[in-house]
DNA sequence: ATATATCATAAGCTAAATCTTATGGTAACA
DNA sequence: TGTTACCATAAGATTTAGCTTATGATATAT
C-alpha cells in the first residue's frame, strides 16, 4: 500500500465534513480533486472507504480505520513539528557533556546556572579521566567536553576559556605551610602525592621542575584527585592540584595553600569538539555561555589563591 | 512541512544502517537517490538529520526523532493492512444488527451459531420496535434489520427469510384450551389482549379476521410481547403472538396454543436493508447465512405448533 | 416535473517527484 | 602516498501527482 499524506488529509477533511464539496472549500480545492484524491486512496486501500446512500455519506469499517490512522499520523506528525521547533528553539533537547573528573566541581556550578537560563534542557554528564574522554569524543557520543589541554592528532577543535591555576597545597601542620614564602629549592627537598603517569596536571608540575633543573619528587601516585588531597591532608607529602578542585578543603581548613615562588602554574581549561562535528544548537549556546561566563563563575567562588595572613 | 513516505521509508533505512550505500542497496536503489531523499526530508524539517564525522555516520538529535516518528508511522501502516486485510477476510469486523422485539428469542439463537463460525467478529444486536428499526435504516446505523415485512417506501430492500407462524393462545386453564378443534366463531365470541396499533402482528390478526367478516375484540392493547403474553396467562384474554416468541411459555405449560380453524397465520421474517447500501463483507455473509440456516434452526426449536395431546 | 445540490468522470495542463549515470571530493587505511 | 570506500552534486529523462474546467448522473426538495 503506497499512501500519500495529500490522500490522508484529504481523506480526513472529507471524513470529517462527510461531504466533498464543503472538504474541498476547506482545503481550497474543487471538488473533483478531492473525488480524485479519494478514489486513489480507495484504490490503494483496494476497498471503498466511503459509502453514498441517497445523498448522505457515510464511512466504511474499513474508512472508519482509516480516519483513525489519518488522524494519529497527522497528529504525530504536528507533535513532530512542535518537536523540532523546540529543538531548534532550544526549548527542549539534551546537552551531552563530558568533564575531566578534575573540572567536575566547577562545571557543575557551571551546569547550574546554564539550566537556570535553559530550564527545558536536560543534561547528561560524564565525569570521566582524559582517556575515556578522548574516546567519548571519537565515538560521537557527547557534544563537548570540558579538560586540560587536549593532545594533538585526535581531530580535534578546542579553546581555552579559563585559566586553571596549579598551586601546591599541604597539610596545614606542615612547617611549610607556617612560611611566608617557600622557595623553589626549599619545593624540591619535599616529596609529593601525584596523579597518574599521562595525567595534565602531573605533566604539568612535571615540566615546571624540569625548566628550573629541579627534580620532582614522587613518593605516590593515584588516579583519583580526591585521594590526593587526601593523602596531602595526612601529610602524606605536599600535592600540586588545580585550585578549582580546593573549595571545600579550604574551608574546612583541612589543606593550605604554600605561597610558592612561581606559583601557581598558570594552565587553562578547555572546551573540546571533534573537528568537523556540527554543534547541535543548544551545545553550541552551552559552548558560548561557557565562554562568556566562566570568568565571572571563578569570582564567585572566592577562593584566595593564596593562604589567608 | 510536508513530508512524503517515501522520504520517511528511506531515512527509516539510513537511519538504520547508518550508510547509504548499504541502505540504497536495501532499497534497490542508487545511491544518489537516496541522498536525495535525505536532502528533501533534512530540507523539510530545515535541519540536519544525520551528520557525517569522518568516515561514520551519525543521527543528529532532531534525526532522533524524525527515526521514532518513521517508525510509528511506518508501523502503523503495517497495522493498518493488516486491520483492512482482517476485515476483508472476516476474521475481525463489526455486525450492527437490529431487530424486531418479537424476533429477539430467534435471532439470539441465530447469533449464537453464527458467532462460532465468526469467532473474531463483534456483533451489535438493537432490539426495538418497528419504527426505531426503520429509523436506524434511515440513518444507515446499521447493517441488517430483521423484523416483519416492512412497510413501502422508504427505500428498503428485504427478502423474507423465516416463516412466522402466528397462533393463538390462552391459558391452560381457558375453556377453549380444553377443546381439540375450536371454530372461528369460537374465537370471534372472545376477546383480545393485542399489541399497539401499527403492530405488524395486529396488522396480520386484523386482516385474518376482516377477511373472515369477524369482529376482533380487544380488551387490552400493550407495546410489549412479553406483557400480552403475561396477560393472556393471567386469563385476561387470548393473544395472537408469533410462535417463535412461545418457547419459554410453552416449556413451563404457562401458556397453550389453541387449535383454531385457519391457524397457524403464516407471516414471514424479513432480513431488510437500505436500498443500495452496499454490506460490508461480513453483513453480506451474514445475509447469506440466515437464508441458508434459518430453517434449520426452526427445526431444532423443536415448538409443537399446537398443544401436545 | 423541475430545480438544486452533490458527487463522478473526462480531458488536458503543469509542476514536482524520482530515478539513473557520470563525476567530484574526502577520510580512512595500508 | 596511493587506494579504497563512501557520500555529494550535476545533468537529464521519465513518470506521476495534482489541479482545473467542463460536463454527466442522481437523489432530494420544491
Amino acid at each position: 500500500m503506497n499512501l500519500t499524506f495529500r490522500q490522508l488529509k484529504v481523506f480526513e477533511a472529507v471524513a470529517r465534513n462527510l461531504n466533498y464539496t464543503n472538504a474541498a472549500k476547506e482545503l481550497h480545492l474543487s471538488q473533483p480533486a478531492v473525488s480524485m484524491q479519494i478514489k486513489q486512496l480507495e484504490e490503494q486501500a483496494s476497498t471503498p472507504l466511503i459509502e453514498k446512500l441517497g445523498k448522505k455519506l457515510y464511512l466504511t469499517e474499513v474508512g472508519l480505520e482509516m480516519q483513525s490512522y489519518a488522524r494519529s499520523t497527522m497528529q504525530q506528525l504536528v507533535d513532530l513539528e512542535e518537536t523540532i521547533t523546540q529543538i531548534k528553539s532550544m526549548e527542549r533537547g539534551h546537552l551531552k557533556l563530558a568533564v575531566a573528573s578534575t573540572a567536575n566541581h566547577f562545571v557543575i556550578r557551571l551546569l547550574a546556572r546554564f539550566s537556570k537560563v535553559y530550564p527545558k534542557i536536560s543534561i547528561s554528564l560524564d565525569v570521566t579521566n582524559r582517556s575515556s574522554l578522548l574516546e567519548l569524543l571519537e565515538k560521537n557520543e557527547c557534544d563537548l567536553v570540558i579538560m586540560g589541554r587536549p593532545p594533538q592528532g585526535h581531530n580535534l577543535q578546542y579553546a581555552p576559556f579559563l585559566e586553571n591555576p596549579l598551586v601546591v597545597v599541604s597539610s596545614p601542620t606542615h612547617f611549610l605551610a607556617k612560611k611566608e614564602h617557600v622557595s623553589l629549592q626549599e619545593l624540591a627537598n619535599e616529596e609529593f602525592v601525584a596523579r597518574e603517569q599521562g595525567s595534565g596536571t602531573r605533566g604539568a608540575a612535571k615540566r615546571f621542575f624540569t625548566e628550573h633543573e629541579l627534580d620532582f619528587k614522587t613518593k605516590m601516585d593515584m588516579s583519583n584527585n580526591r585521594a590526593i588531597k587526601h593523602a596531602a591532608e595526612e601529610g602524606l607529602g605536599l600535592a600540586i592540584v588545580s585550585v578549582h578542585t580546593l573549595e571545600l578543603e579550604l574551608k574546612a581548613k583541612t589543606l593550605t595553600i604554600l605561597n610558592v615562588e612561581g606559583f601557581p602554574i598558570f594552565r587553562h581549561w578547555y572546551v573540546v569538539q571533534r573537528e568537523g562535528k556540527r554543534l547541535s544548537p543548544i551545545a553550541m549556546v552551552f559552548n558560548d555561555y561557557i565562554m562568556q561566563e566562566a570568568d565571572r563563575l571563578i569570582e564567585d567562588f572566592d577562593i584566595p589563591l593564596f593562604k589567608s595572613p
